[in-house]
DNA sequence: GAGCACTGC
């Protein structure tokens, strides 16, 4: 590995008697880009906005345990104070800085520049990792992953004392991830204080250490404080302070300066073009119709470059490409074409990718999208956002644990965040369908997800964490009350948590590992005692990846017709089941007859096997990936896996005993009462049991549209219930009805 | 006889 030497560049003693960026001129190595693309790049990273500042950043970063950083698009901040810290020193003795993305995608990417810049083999000093790929080696030293990979790093090493830096990068996009990494990074620091404090003030060197179990890490510690030990006494030879940088791409600061007592705020300039904003004069009664016309308007009127429609949703992009084409055929003499392209995340990649094709001269592209092109996507060439201030959310219901979506108004920072599409390559124009007064009232930022949303995972983690008392969490938003009680009940029925409240051992312990649901990772746990472990692997993978069938409207009969040979009469478990058991046959299988599995001919059958077996492609590689990964899991706790084979009765007994919580018997009317909450519910037509009236099914989801409706049902003998979750269920009355549970131990963990 | 914003482990 030569390119790693070479980097050391950067701990030359130049850096220290200038001010510059300390980026290293140009070096030719081995495996070179060659000599005008490193020009490049330093040329590049020497005229970003954050250059000037490298060394004042660096000095705030020693000077405070926790920093904020406002950095606004375009400041270069992602991929450049990683290297600074580099630079500085802060991964010397084998530390390492980590920095946390809220995405899959952003992760790779960006790690990809740094190395770029570094000159660095990706995995090499420079990696990343996420969920199903760890592009990371020994020698790594600046990390970037998803936030929730750092979560799942933290329980193995709850001190997190490989890093001697996270930065929590996009903080303002308040991922349910990133909101309980706040808490517990601030938990951490204080810990890593006080192992420190404990050397200091006895002075006997094992005592602090002998908190650090593995031994290992002794050694890494003493090169830690050896590398900075500026701050803080000589005697401080045990674990380092962990710094955290938060950064935020939000003028707000003050909720996390607040937040992270009292923490310094420093900003960084963009540099994003001006971007004109215009409101309407009155209230529009019908948005749809409204950005149907300032499109045309916009095309007729404004000089070239692309428009960004903002829409809610699939359906509402359909309508509005529809009616888009009819009206441009009607566009006076000479005015240019336009090109319609759609872009949501149920949209296959082959159609997504149409968005990045550029328009042929003298066309101008439409582009229609939910809020994916908000933040997930970046699609170049756009100068006019039309922006009718509304999108689809997730609401949740935390009494009835029912999720539902509704068309909500945008918050101010979503508004400033799609107006901002509109200047990343030049001036634009934002045409924003709602009044100014409209958009007073507005909320300042989106609720944070975790005050909306269902928190049996959030909670099961802390407690793996060891955070007992999850009422008294330091949240920087704390989730209702109701919410954290309704998920430690769910947990205590699953068995995940004892009487007093703490994690149960094996089975909480177990729990919490999975990659799962909570009551997905139950069912694994308890499916090999029903020797029937391999079709519960499969059923956690396919559930969890959601949508497998491919129902397009305008095939609606074939798609229906194919489901057909994989339709189990006892419902959609072990219909899924069946996909999966027809594909590895005919697909896997065919390809190990032939030989050696080639993965490019692999990936070519399964699309053609999807696409004639209407199945969405994208969500069964996604199960496979989650079955492989879940599997791994499985092995690694040294439980069995077996295969129930046709004996599926097993099955659905395992089933009855994983999912009692969501079992649903018909009334004397003929509608469906769901055992647990009492509500009435009705069988979602998506199901194979729809219109086929079973007496009891045991459901995965409760979803509210026009009427609550449940999704992914089995048929099961309601007598299985008493039987297989007598803690839940007493047969005393002809109606099951569920027991009360005591509160007391769960809420005051002893 | 219905509808699925967007992420993540």
């Amino acid at each position: 590995m030569p390119s790693m030497a070479s980097t050391s560049t950067f701990e030359n003693g130049k850096r220290k008697s200038s001010d510059a960026l300390p980026v290293p001129r140009p070096k030719l190595m081995k495996n070179d880009l060659g000599g005008s693309r490193r020009r490049e790049i330093w040329e590049q990273r020497r005229t970003l906005p954050i250059a000037s500042a490298a060394k004042k950043l660096v000095k705030e970063v020693e000077n405070n345990d926790t920093l904020i950083v406002i950095g606004e698009t375009g400041s270069g901040k992602t991929t450049q104070l990683p290297q600074f810290l580099h630079a500085a020193g802060y991964c010397k003795g084998g530390s390492m800085v980590g920095i946390t993305q809220p995405r899959r995608v952003a992760a790779i990417t960006v790690a990809t520049r740094v190395s770029e810049e570094m000159g660095v083999q990706l995995s090499g000093e420079v990696g990343y990792s996420i969920r199903f790929e760890d592009a990371t080696s020994p020698q790594t030293r600046l990390k970037f992953m998803t936030d929730g990979m750092l979560l799942r790093e933290a329980l193995l090493d709850p001190l997190l004392r490989k890093y001697s830096v996270i930065i929590l990068d996009e903080a303002h996009e308040r991922t349910v991830h990133t909101d309980v990494l706040f808490g517990l990074l601030k938990g951490v620091q204080k810990r890593r204080r006080e192992v420190r404090a404990d050397v200091e003030v006895d002075g006997k060197t094992e005592q602090g250490a002998s908190m650090v179990k593995p031994l290992e890490n002794r050694t890494q510690i003493k090169l830690d404080s050896e590398a900075h030990g500026s701050n803080g006494s000589s005697k401080s030879r045990r674990l380092k302070v962990l710094k955290v940088v938060v950064m935020s791409a939000t003028l707000d600061a003050q909720g996390f300066c607040e937040y992270f007592d009292g923490a310094k705020a420093v900003y960084i300039q963009g540099r994003q073009h001006p971007v004109q904003i215009m409101n309407t004069y009155t209230p529009e009664a019908d948005y749809l119709d409204a950005a149907l016309i300032t499109t045309l308007q916009v095309h007729l009127e404004e000089a070239p470059g692309d428009i960004l429609v903002f829409l809610t949703g699939q359906e509402e992009i359909e309508n509005m490409e529809r009616l888009l084409t009819e009206r441009a055929a009607f566009l006076p003499e000479g005015t240019p074409k336009i090109l319609i392209a759609p872009i949501y995340a149920a949209l296959p990649s082959e159609q997504q990718m149409r968005v990045f094709e550029p328009a042929p001269t003298g066309v101008r592209k439409v582009i229609l999208a939910t809020n994916i092109a908000e933040t997930s996507l970046t699609i170049p060439g756009i100068r006019y956002v039309i922006d009718p201030g509304l999108v689809k959310a997730k609401v949740y219901n935390p009494r009835i644990g029912v999720e539902s979506l509704a068309v909500v108004p945008i918050s101010k920072a979503q508004a400033a965040q799609r107006s901002g599409r509109a200047g990343r390559e030049g001036p634009g124009k934002c045409f924003r369908l709602y009044t100014v007064e409209t958009f007073n009232k507005l909320e300042e930022a989106t609720v944070p997800e975790i005050k909306r949303c269902n928190l049996a995972n959030v909670v099961l983690q802390l407690k793996a964490l060891g955070i007992d008392d999850v009422l008294g969490f330091d949240f920087m938003d704390k989730p209702s009350r109701a919410a954290i009680v309704k998920s430690l009940e769910h947990l205590y029925i699953l068995g995940a948590l004892t009487d007093e409240g703490k994690l149960s051992d094996p089975l909480g312990v177990q729990m919490a590992r999975f990659p799962l649901e909570p009551v997905y990772a139950k069912a694994m746990l308890v499916s090999s005692s029903f020797r029937c472990s391999e079709e519960m692997l499969t059923t956690v993978a396919m559930l969890s990846a959601e949508s497998i069938f491919f129902t397009p409207r305008e095939k609606f009969k074939e798609a229906n017709a194919a489901r057909q040979r994989f339709t189990s009469p006892e419902g959609d478990h072990i219909t899924l089941i069946n996909v999966l058991r027809a594909y590895t046959q005919e697909v896997e299988g065919s390809q190990r007859i032939e030989g050696e599995v080639n993965h490019k001919k692999l990936e070519k059958k399964l699309r053609s096997w999807c696409s004639s077996n209407f199945i969405n492609g994208r969500s069964l590689r996604r199960a496979l990936d989650i079955r492989r990964q879940v599997r791994g899991y499985v092995e690694g706790m040294g439980l069995e896996l077996i295969s129930c084979g046709d004996d599926l009765n097993q099955f659905r007994r395992c089933l009855t005993a994983s999912f009692f919580l969501n079992a649903a018997h018909k009334q004397a009317d003929g509608k469906y009462r769901a055992l647990s909450t009492g509500q009435t519910v009705a069988i979602h037509p998506s199901s194979v049991l729809f219109g086929k009236k079973p007496d009891c099914v045991l459901f995965n989801e409760l979803v509210r549209t026009n009427q609550q409706y449940i999704r992914s049902l089995t048929r099961i003998d309601s007598l299985w219930l008493a039987e297989l979750a007598p803690q839940y269920y007493s047969t005393r009355d002809l109606v099951y009805a569920a027991r009360p549970l005591s509160q007391e131990g769960l809420l005051k963990p002893h």
